[in-house]
RNA sequence: GGGGUUGUAGCUCAACUGGACAGAGCGACGGUUUCCUAAACCGUAGGUUCCGGGUUCGAUUCCCGGCAGCCCCA
């Protein structure tokens, strides 16, 4: 079996993921909305002096017709201040509108005491000329500056092709690590491969005796992974002599026989390069590429601090550690025959790792069903005293037809031919415009990685063609084009001598439709910030998708080009922060952005 | 047996961590193209948020008890 993170079927499936605990993330520098936060929480402290207000923010109004944003948190105090709620509420708003720098035009009670929050013109002008003015960062705060983070994904297993089990992971990884990067982590993209473990007794055994001396040649992993199924059938007849020898096979190795050592390197080297194909077509980018085999030598001292510490205790032969009391059962760090498993493996990676880099965080991103080995695992690895914090950033399986991907299940869609089929198909709404393989491949991937990505990452995806390569709709290829339709605008309006301008025009009013857009674009970075703390790619997408409706909507309702000035100006640096945002938000997601469809 | 997780429109999913009338896409029905790319836009229909209690001014969200599916451990 399988000795990297996929435990599990054969053929293993997303290496680890899940959904993460929420961060509890020291939010620091807060954007606008920030700042309208805490120009709130002033008003409260006015209002009931000697409170513990940082719980209070200003959140967007959750409809137009409640004004620009919205509090909720009067309601939160006024028992305690011994008010009724709406009391509560007019005095927040009183201590409000006598602030000297209130930005606020407008704030009414509303309901049992919400406070409808409508914002100054002004105060939109100078906060959608900030981020315009920021034009790298888009207004993101580098809150992970200094910070280093190792972030644990993708992670398939040698000698074998990687499937569509093999997305989640690898594009939900990436995700996360782009994001994080964007918030100024140092961020360190490790693939933790499945390079070791019993299956590889088999495939040496299997690559002697099962292979043309062509196919040896001509080494691939689809003839490794045909070799490997080969000789793991002979390892079950009767005699039992295949599987005897396959075991003699693998311990050779385990004691570093030249020969097989050199096998085992050369089957490692071709599982990668295969992957490397893969990844650059998805582009996806590892800084290192450390297999479990990398921490063999480690782990006996791993288990030697265990005992030494009173944490492993012998049980039936095999070395165990009790988190009864914790609800987590028994963790084996070493089995009866003297093997070691993933969580001894895990622990003296960890190790290796706060050693070598001293992250501050270390994210592993697997499928869900190794949940319970990583809360074992981080509760020894707190034992041992890692500095580190460790997170678990579980995903939901990717089944097919309702069952777990394997080949034994028959229901297996190779990677490859995943990307071959999005791209064919892209090519054909693509080639009458005239598009070329280029672009074809751009929509047909991006179509693909965003099917996943719009998704929690905690729910579970039963694969179909028609929704991995949804073109319409809440779909890759749905953002794409407004990208490319508002690029097109600016390029028109530069061939009409009209250049975006300035804000002003919004000082004095603008019409619903780009004020909706305008207020929308300011919850960028906050929306990059929420999708860091929850792990959760699905929250930058979603809010990516809800960008472009709204823009979608603004361009077929409301002139541009065609707009007198002021407005003309205004509204065409709305649309190009708009594209800019777009292509930000889009490029830490991984997903390309032509500037032609 | 213990633990985890999920349950929201016909289908696939959201709901910024307790807020106002639960929102999108697909599918269905109807409309928009001498006009900045129709992969788009506008509109209609569609809900007991699995069930029952509890906490709260207020629950899809938190707590307890069930039911159902999936997963893990022994």
């Amino acid at each position: 079996m399988a000795a990297a993170r996929f435990n599990g079927n054969a053929c293993g499936g997303s290496g680890r993921s899940g959904k993460a605990g929420r961060a509890h993330a020291a939010t620091t520098g807060k954007t606008r909305s920030m700042t309208l936060s805490d120009t709130i929480r002033a008003a409260f402290e006015a209002a009931f002096p000697g409170g513990d207000f940082s719980a209070v923010r200003v959140v967007p109004a959750t409809d137009p017709k409640f004004g620009d944003y919205q509090c909720n948190d009067a309601l939160k105090y006024a028992k305690q201040a011994g008010l009724k709620p709406r009391e509560a509420a007019q005095r927040v708003a009183d201590a409000l509108t006598g602030m000297p720098d209130n930005p606020f035009s407008g704030v009414e009670i509303a309901g049992p005491g919400f406070l409808n929050l409508t914002i100054g013109g002004k105060w939109l002008a100078e906060r959608l000329g900030a981020l315009a003015a920021d034009p790298v960062d888009l207004g993101i705060e580098q809150s992970g500056r200094g910070k280093r983070i190792v972030i644990d994904y993708s992670s398939p297993n040698a000698a074998k092709q990687m499937h569509i089990g093999h997305i989640r992971s690898t594009v939900i990884g990436n995700a996360i690590d782009r994001i994080f990067r964007s918030l100024g982590y140092d961020v360190v993209a490790d693939n933790h491969l499945g390079d070791w473990g019993t299956q590889f007794g088999i495939l040496i055994k299997g690559y002697r005796e099962c292979l043309t001396d062509a196919e040896r040649e001509n080494l691939t992993v689809a003839n490794l992974e045909k070799c490997y199924v080969l000789s793991a059938a002979r390892a079950k007849e009767e005699s039992g002599e295949w599987k005897e020898e396959c075991r003699r096979e693998l311990v050779k190795l385990q004691q570093g026989d030249e020969e097989n050592l050199a096998l085992w390197r050369k089957f490692i080297d071709i599982s990668i390069g295969e992957f490397e194909r893969m990844y650059r077509r998805l582009g996806v980018k590892f800084d290192t590429y450390r297999g479990e085999s990398y921490y063999n030598a480690k782990m006996p001292a791993v288990v030697e601090r265990l005992v030494a510490l009173g944490l492993a205790v012998e049980s039936e032969g095999a070395l165990v550690v009790k988190l009864e009391d914790e609800g987590l059962g028994v963790a084996i760090v070493r089995k009866s025959d003297g093997g070691y498993n993933y969580t001894t493996s895990d622990l003296a990676c960890v190790e290796d790792r706060v050693a070598e880099y001293d992250p501050e965080r270390i994210i592993y991103v697997t499928d869900d069903r190794q949940q319970l080995h990583f809360k074992q695992f981080f509760s020894i690895s707190a034992k041992l005293g890692c500095r580190a914090r460790l997170v678990h950033v579980p995903f939901g399986l990717m089944s097919y037809q309702g069952k777990a991907i394997s080949t034994r299940e028959g229901n297996l869609i190779k990677l490859d031919e995943l990307l071959e089929e999005a791209v064919k198909r892209s090519m054909e709404i693509v080639a009458p415009r005239g598009g070329d393989e280029r672009l074809a491949a751009q929509i047909g991937i991006g179509a693909v990685k965003y099917a996943d990505l719009s998704h929690d990452p905690g729910t579970a995806i039963d694969f179909t063609w028609e929704k991995a390569l949804a073109l319409e709709g809440n779909s890759g290829p749905y953002l794409q084009y407004a990208y490319a339709r508002v690029c097109s605008l600016l390029s028109k309006a530069k061939e009409a001598g009209a250049a975006p301008g300035d804000f002003v025009a919004f000082a004095s009013g603008a019409a619903a439709a780009e004020k909706r857009l305008a207020l929308q674009l300011l919850e960028f970075p906050g929306a990059v910030r929420r999708a860091a703390e929850a792990y959760k790619p699905s929250v930058l997408a979603d809010y990516l998708y809800q960008t472009s409706q709204l823009y979608s909507s603004f361009y077929q309702n409301t002139p541009v080009l065609k707009s007198e000035e002021p407005a003309r100006s205004s509204r065409l640096a709305l649309c190009a922060l708009f594209g800019a945002i777009l292509r930000k938000g889009l490029g830490l997601l991984g997903i390309e952005t032509p500037e032609r469809i």
